[in-house]
DNA sequence: CTGTTAGCGCGTTCAG
DNA sequence: CTGAACGCGCTAACAG
């Protein structure tokens, strides 16, 4: 590792004055600039990035703790957040919390140290189902800022980045509606997390609203750790006759379910329409392919870094924001009524 | 941010007292180091990482980067990488190339300014094809040892930790000749990619080896650019009359070719046989369930990180190992012969 | 037992 | 135009 130090000896000048060369002072001569720059250049000088985070307190750096990176909406964030954060020349020191509220705690205290200028963070199942804020309290106390995305926690005050859940299922439940179905069932694994609670609501207000539908809201509460999920569908699709429409408000359920109504002999989507919240990578995995209610992963990573970034550099203290991010109606074979729109 | 001095101050002791209290140092009397340890957990003190590092030359962080996040195996590796990475007190900084070279050169360069103790890493497509190495000395030259994983430069000298994706073919292949298959179709798209070429070896190798097939290895590489896969599985089965097994060496193809297959009304696995290279999460997806070789990628995320915290903490300069990690195979319903092992 | 000093690499005074 | 000195937070060698 190239030094200030060493370049100011083989140049037989000064540690200042080859610091201040670096940076164009006016200070330096034309002529002893050009010399720095020349060895800097050729024995790759970096200026260490410790140092000037020691400096000048800021390290460049945001602390991501994200719940599971194997969820494909989570690794699509931190898609977003990677490319985001390196166009603003910032760093990203990555944590899994592993949906534990033990260890989202311990990386955002060992984070706390001087290691990052601020967090962007979905918060773990745990913490959600404890109802803990403590951990995030004392982050932003010592003058860390935090972004949330996704799963939120809505006694926190600090910058958040959603998609509307409510709307998505809003909408998605009147397509079905509009399809004219009479037997709507949401199929649901998310139980404790705020995210489900809200797409519920979007489905049974639809529901409500509806002025021809006459059933009642149906949730089917599964449970992930019940395997196999297949058995759990299969179970909702044979207790419930008459059933014509699921609503598959987790990122799975609905992709499994198209397997399953076909080996029952269901039509899709003749008897039986099905929209889930799958990822679109998932999409072609099946045939008729499902609808979907798109998460657009990216582009809440990257707004999320640059809510936090503006907040890092004005070291800003103004109100905080609930940045909502649209979500895409994505109406394919496993729907009738391709032709709806938000 | 709480420091040694603020300590010191609020205790009216020196900063360094404080410092070597802290650490439990005999030169301090158990009486200062109660009440030292007694304020610093009260104001909550945390050792600040960039100063450490500075003074240590060792900053507890390993540069991670990875292809493609999206990729689920990819992703099963930074999980493994990040549990093991914390088990030992390591923070991860994590970049993601997107298989380009010029990103995974820029991101190698970022990092070696004092950022991270070594890397870990899989590399780019592009670089692959460029069969470029010049960046991955430079590192190594700044003695940031590298440890690489799955997609590894061959000329490169420096830890690896790969699946033995010969071996890996070489079986799934010979399961399939157990079941008498006379027409053995690979499917490929990884074309450039080092390991695509010893998946494929292991399949033609075992053509080869068996006495009883008299058909020629038959290889058909599928752009992933060109869209949709579904259409090029659905030529590939139509244009190959007789075939009745697939091996696909990708992570993807062979959950689609059993849809596709079943669209024709080929009947799998009792007409055709497919093996994929698929990632465990997308077999409940499909029925039957793809029979699959599995790479484990938590794994092989555990062994880069041992591998290279080993090689940074003993400064180790000895002869550079290649770990092999077992696959197995998992023969589910698209094979018939589910008793045959390896 | 405790304090002073120096230095890790850097940038920013302030003197020359 | 250039250099010496200082401090960011920490540890370690050395004095007291």
């Amino acid at each position: 590792m190239i030094t200030l130090k060493m370049l100011a000896e083989t140049l037989g000048v000064s540690v200042s004055t080859v610091s201040k060369a670096l940076k164009d002072s006016p200070e330096i001569s034309k002529d002893t600039i050009a010399r720095v720059k020349e060895v800097a250049t050729q024995l790759n000088y970096k200026p260490n990035r410790l140092a000037l985070g020691l400096k000048n307190r800021k390290t460049r750096t945001i602390g991501v703790i994200i719940p599971n990176i194997l969820n494909h909406f989570f690794a699509k964030v931190l898609n977003g957040i990677e490319e985001e954060a390196t166009k603003r020349g910032y760093n990203l020191i990555t944590c899994i919390s592993n949906e534990s509220y033990q260890k989202e705690k311990e990386s955002l205290e060992l984070l706390a140290n001087g290691s990052v200028d601020g967090y962007i963070m979905s918060i773990s199942e745990d913490t959600q189902r404890m109802d803990e804020t403590r951990h995030f309290k004392d982050a932003m106390d010592e003058n860390l800022p935090i972004v949330m995305f996704d799963r939120v926690a809505n006694n926190v005050n600090c910058d958040k980045v959603v998609i509307d859940d409510f709307g998505a299922a809003f909408s998605a439940t009147n397509v079905l509606l509009g399809e004219g179905r009479k037997n709507i069932v949401l199929i649901n694994t998310l139980e404790e997390i705020s995210v489900g609670k809200l797409r519920i609501l979007g489905y049974t207000n639809a529901l409500e609203k509806s002025s021809t539908y006459s059933g009642k809201p149906n949730v089917v509460n599964i449970s992930k750790e019940l395997e196999p999920l297949e058995g759990e569908i299969e179970k909702v699709l044979k207790n419930n006759k008459d059933i014509d429409a699921l609503l598959c408000i987790d990122n799975i359920t609905g992709t499994i379910a198209i397997g399953v109504a076909q080996r029952l002999g269901i039509k899709v989507p003749e008897q039986l329409s099905i929209i889930g919240f799958a990822s679109d990578n998932m999409v072609h995995l099946t045939s008729p392919k499902l609808s979907t209610v798109s998460q657009y992963g990216e582009e809440i990573g990257m707004e999320s870094v640059n809510l936090l970034i503006d907040r890092i550099e004005n070291n800003d203290k103004s109100m905080h924001v609930i940045k909502t991010i649209n979500y895409t109606l994505n109406l394919r074979g496993t729907t009738k009524a391709a032709t709806l729109k938000k």
